[in-house]
DNA sequence: CTGGTCGCACAACCGGCGGTTGTGGCTCGG
DNA sequence: CCGAGCCACAACCGCCGGTTGTGCGACCAG
């Protein structure tokens, strides 16, 4: 029953697997050939099944031997990975994202689909100043961002790529006034009440919403603290008053009779940034794949420049 | 650089990951504080990075803990599998095959293809007769082997599928004297030398080679003992004298400068008669949908009886 | 500012795991 | 029948990994 399995019995397994005999897995593990006895004897007792037929000219595998071996390498391997992920140098390209849920993890979900092989690294920092700092120390390699945050410009050695300009889009409850509107200007939602799960103080995208608010009077509820956004469809699903801004990209998921809506916005139409920051000398290849899918499917321009709006910190400055 | 990380230490790494506490974490584990506190401590330093940052209401995982969290949870779940894989009772299909590069593999390979989420274990019996008695112990829960050996009935318990006949190939050099012939006749081969890599004695096929040489007055040299096929495509390029047997869809690899030839043969064509043996009573569902499979797929039959040669003792008896 | 509380780290202690050496039993080959 | 090869068992012991007890820093209420 339980699953206690050491890391250093298996290696030992496998060892004997493919040299054939107790002895020269001994000597391959520089241990004694008692050692081996032990560990192989032990994990045995933990899996509960024999492993090896003892033979005077060394062990075969049993059944339950031949079956194991392979999901022996296989969990190596994992912890080979699992190892690697973390060792300085030479690791795999390390992603920061806003969330999982929004486009950038939906980018770059695109992008493992045309390079299966690439080991990607997801991780989530706190604002685009954490960012920077991860990137120029090394310790993330990118990072999907808003470019700027208001006042702070990117240091010289960050690149900035703007590779998606993200719609916003208004979701309501179908009792909603705005419910079966085909589209809302943002002016017309000045009065309403506009629903915001979790907003972190001093994120750009806080700042990004906040501006929004203030470019068309706009009343924003922060609901939290840290409410996530969980809750959100049974809120919006009840509610004839509040509604929330959701990016055309992100997932939200609901229960299939909740018939909540996705209102597009125009006239004009909010749109979120995302750029790419990564260091100006980072020679990580798999970036290189990454810069260069993220600049081939290219950023999504359907709407003209006066049509959309975004804070005027949030501009793109690196071409 | 030694890659020694303790699953232990990883499920605690999850548990405070998952808990954003190392309290919880423990009273989870039904450990100390003290022990979590120790064992995190442990694999940071194994790692050499720090996966949280602690603080005054808990601990919260660093960059590198968030890049390590997925592929722990990769290595838990690849231990679980491991574990399950020789766990008895409700453990993965186990399947024995004559050899991985011959032609029940390529069926498992089929199969997995349409069925994807199946859990398949594959291992290798010395004889149909283990398999058989592995077969009715519950070792193994199905096996691709001709149906009988001489002699030796199936016994009553154990159903038998005919689901591939497989026709032989001769497998030449191009200086052999049928390189460049369209087919042969089995009989056309009596004086030429035979050449077949490791014949384990006692099993069905060795058995079946020895009748398909006494039938059409062949010759085979046994080259052995124990050199596998690994030699074989270098034996035959340069040799105009030897030739193989070889199953249609056996998988034999030679380098591309080699030009091995596959000869078909007729007039008959000796075929292997692949089989699934399995328990009668086998519940195993995916069991199941590997008969379904290979049945609906069917054996392919696209010679005449009387065109096609097998042993007597392996025709088929099971409909 | 200050005392209380919360949460993790450090210290001391100790039993058992996992290594060692030494030896015995089994099988196979000459 | 004997020797060689290989693995299991036994005895010993250092150290890993658990426990309890305590210290320290952060946050908060008063």
């Amino acid at each position: 029953m339980s699953t206690d399995v050491d890391l250093n019995a298996v290696r030992t397994f496998v060892a004997v697997a493919d040299a054939g005999r107790f002895q020269d897995a001994a000597t391959d593990l520089s241990i004694t050939q008692q050692a081996v006895s032990k560990r192989v004897a032990a994990l045995e007792k933990d899996l509960g099944v024999r492993l090896f037929t003892r033979t005077a000219r060394g062990a075969r595998l049993t059944v339950d031997g031949q079956a194991f071996l392979p999901h022996a390498r296989e969990l190596l391997r994992a912890e080979e990975r699992a190892a690697a992920s973390v060792r300085p140098g030479r690791r795999a390209l390390r992603v920061d994202v806003i969330g999982r849920k929004l486009a950038p993890a939906a980018l770059l979900r695109d992008f493992l689909r045309a390079h299966p092989s690439t080991e990607l690294d997801v991780v989530t920092l706190h604002d685009v100043e954490a960012a920077v700092t991860a990137i120029r120390s090394g310790t993330i390699d990118a990072s999907f961002r808003a470019v700027a945050m208001p006042g702070r410009p990117l240091p010289d050695d960050i690149r900035a790529t703007p590779v998606h300009d993200e719609p916003l889009q208004l979701l309501t409850g179908p009792g909603h006034p705005f419910a079966d509107a085909p589209a809302v200007a943002p002016a017309e939602l000045a009065g309403h009440r506009i629903w915001m799960p979790e907003l972190p103080p001093g994120t750009e995208w806080a700042a990004y919403y906040a501006d929004l608010a203030a470019a068309f009077g706009l009343s924003i509820d922060v609901v939290g603290p840290h409410f996530g956004t969980e809750p959100l469809p049974d809120v919006l699903a009840d509610s004839t008053t509040l509604a929330t801004f959701v990016g055309e990209l992100t997932r939200v998921l609901w229960p299939a009779d909740y018939d909540l809506r996705r209102i597009a916005l125009h006239h004009p139409t909010p749109v979120y940034p995302h750029c790419l920051l990564h260091h100006r000398d980072n020679p990580h290849p798999a970036l290189a794949a990454l810069r260069e899918h993220l600049t081939r499917s290219g950023p999504e321009r359907r709407l003209r420049g006066d049509e959309i709006w975004t804070p005027a910190w949030a501009h793109r400055t690196t071409p």
